[in-house]
DNA sequence: TTGAAAGCGCTAACAG
DNA sequence: CTGTTAGCGCTTTCAA
């Protein structure tokens, strides 16, 4: 079916070493019968087999992928940013996705490792309590992790818990009191945690009472009644929502809408990931911005840089190890869904009636 | 470093071969001995290499996927596609992007042959002028276009003309006259042609004058003063506009918005793609909607339909050559950024300097 | 400059 | 039921 080295050599009358050579080392052949083989291989269309040469202990050039989903543009962006230099660099990228499942992330991982990846970039749903981690790290199997906010391994990734007070701050800088943080039903995840644990710090600070995140079924088409009655009605019906990213930001402010809310005027929102598209909305979509391209770029110059400072020496590597995790800044997109408390027309708790007049 | 079958054979004390059968052929082996072997097998933590088994001829079962970018998130929604069904089959993806660059095509097609796919999915910029597939062809590499809209290779889409067509029928239907349509950079792909060519039909059965498409610089962060001034003065200014597809849908009321035009109060914008995030726009973005997820999919099985009639015979292969593209239903999705004529604001040319009030 | 041959990890005849 | 062995495509000594 396809070709192979022994082809070329029959057709072009050499040996396969002399075929081998002719692709690897062809100042060592002579010109003519290099010529010669040169057109066997097009003759042919022969293509060296990359097993050949793995089996032979190359290296297979192969970095696996695993993240949670592409649903979320957030993942997408990272995922551009490690393909772009993958393919600079000659790297092939095998992906999985995981749907936040801890099995489907065992499988993944497992699959990847025994199609012999060099090193794995990922996200996971909770780096810190993640038996398959240490077994990465027990094998000696190069990773790091992206969004993944843990001290304990090698990661990429905002400190979510500063990026998160950062944000309700702002908020708060706007004359809001009444913050209420939602979450995604993957309320479970580090990062998730720790964002909520910024809230509730900034919301202190400020003499305010945070209160749990309130969960919210991300796919859902419509909000949950009991949820939109608990963001729209009441006296101490909050003034603006942190939403722990910008899809579901998104999502609520869509809920909201259907209720007769208008954003900013009656409810602030601020999102957190800072996808591009955000910036496309109308209004603008106010987040805690991650460089979510450039965590890709970095976990991929973090893993190819400890891939190769593994051939020479370790203790390099050990050098490097106390940094093990990388902080990038987060940044503030103030965006136009978050109004000050003076100017919002539904910030006055009797005027809550309105989204049902 | 990674321990080889080998290594569990002197490990539990039996051959190689024993190993072997203990993993492919656990009931050939004495109860006992399995026993054994996998106690050697979780001690080394041995894993298989898939190299040795390719090496023997075995299928690689991995699939190589060609996108232009995910920053668009039409490609991300195929992927899930295709991710879901390949994951639940066993199968291995290997992606590449090509920022629409054909050497870049070039490359991952190449790239991604010499890895030894069973099969490629692909989306690239023109499937009909395209030697590359010309070369899949040829040499009996399988392979299925997705969004490439060709009844020459095998491919997967939507009818672009006609759902262009179908388009701009509604927005004739809504009293739209002046209607402009607006293409990307990449106006020479295949799909971007067709859906002029369903503009133009559209508009010539309505006895109307239909105009070339107007090229947008996607990735500016304003639209260019000249366009700009096009779309919103003069007489003659377009009352609704043909974007080619959502996310330049998206810049372009960014644009608009920012000269201080109202959707659709101003204009009325159709896009392309149907996007799912276009549901969670202020106002929901109306479309031209290709299911892409189950493009994807479709693209998946015809990939894999293929590739087991080639075992037992090709006669087969050949019945369903006919059928080579598939072609599913687009959808319209009215939104909200379509208004009837009567309902707009800007609808007669001497409203239009409102724009610069 | 070229060829012969060994070996990478594994499977599958074939023998025992 | 288990072991021996050949061979998949390739690179790389080692000889010629």
């Amino acid at each position: 079916m396809t070709p192979t080295i022994k082809d070329v050599a029959a057709h072009a009358g050499f040996s396969i070493a002399t075929v081998s050579r002719a692709i690897n080392a062809p100042h060592t052949v002579n010109p003519v019968t290099l010529e010669k083989v040169r057109q066997s291989i097009d003759a042919l269309n022969f293509r060296p087999s990359p097993l050949g040469r793995q089996l032979r202990g190359e290296r297979s050039r192969l970095i696996g992928v695993v993240l949670p989903t592409l649903a979320n543009p957030v993942f997408a962006e990272c995922l551009q940013g490690i393909d772009e230099l993958a393919s600079a660099q000659g790297y092939r990228l095998m992906l999985m996705t995981t749907q936040y499942d801890a099995e489907r992330e065992r499988h993944a991982i497992e699959t990847l490792r025994e199609q012999r990846v060099e090193g794995l970039i990922l996200t996971v749903a909770d780096a810190d309590t993640h038996p398959l981690l240490d077994d990465l790290d027990r094998d000696g199997m190069l990773y790091v992790l992206m969004h993944n906010d843990t001290v304990r391994r090698p990661s990429v990734s905002v400190d979510n818990r500063l990026a998160a007070y950062d944000g309700v701050r702002m908020l708060i800088a706007h004359g809001h009191r009444r913050i209420l943080m939602l979450a995604g039903t993957l309320a479970a995840s580090d990062r998730a945690r720790l964002r909520h644990l910024g809230y509730v710090q900034a919301m202190q600070q400020a003499g305010l009472t945070p209160a749990p995140a309130l969960e919210i079924d991300f796919n859902a088409d419509e909000l949950a009644p009991s949820v939109l009655n608990h963001l729209t009605t009441g006296p101490n019906r909050p003034t603006a929502l942190f939403c722990s990213n910008d899809l579901l930001a998104m999502v609520v402010m869509r809920g909201l809408r259907r209720a007769r809310f208008e954003m900013p005027g009656d409810m602030s929102i601020l999102g957190f990931d800072g996808l591009a598209m955000g910036e496309l909305l109308s209004p603008p979509l106010a987040s805690v911005c991650a460089p979510n391209r450039e965590i890709g770029c970095a976990a991929w110059r973090r893993l190819i840089g400890r891939l190769d400072s593994m051939k020479p020496a370790d203790f390099d590597d050990a050098l490097r190890a106390p940094s093990l995790s990388l902080t990038l800044p987060h940044t503030l997109r103030e965006g136009a869904t978050i109004a000050a408390i003076s100017d919002m027309a539904g910030a006055s708790p009797n005027r809550n009636a309105r989204s049902f007049a």
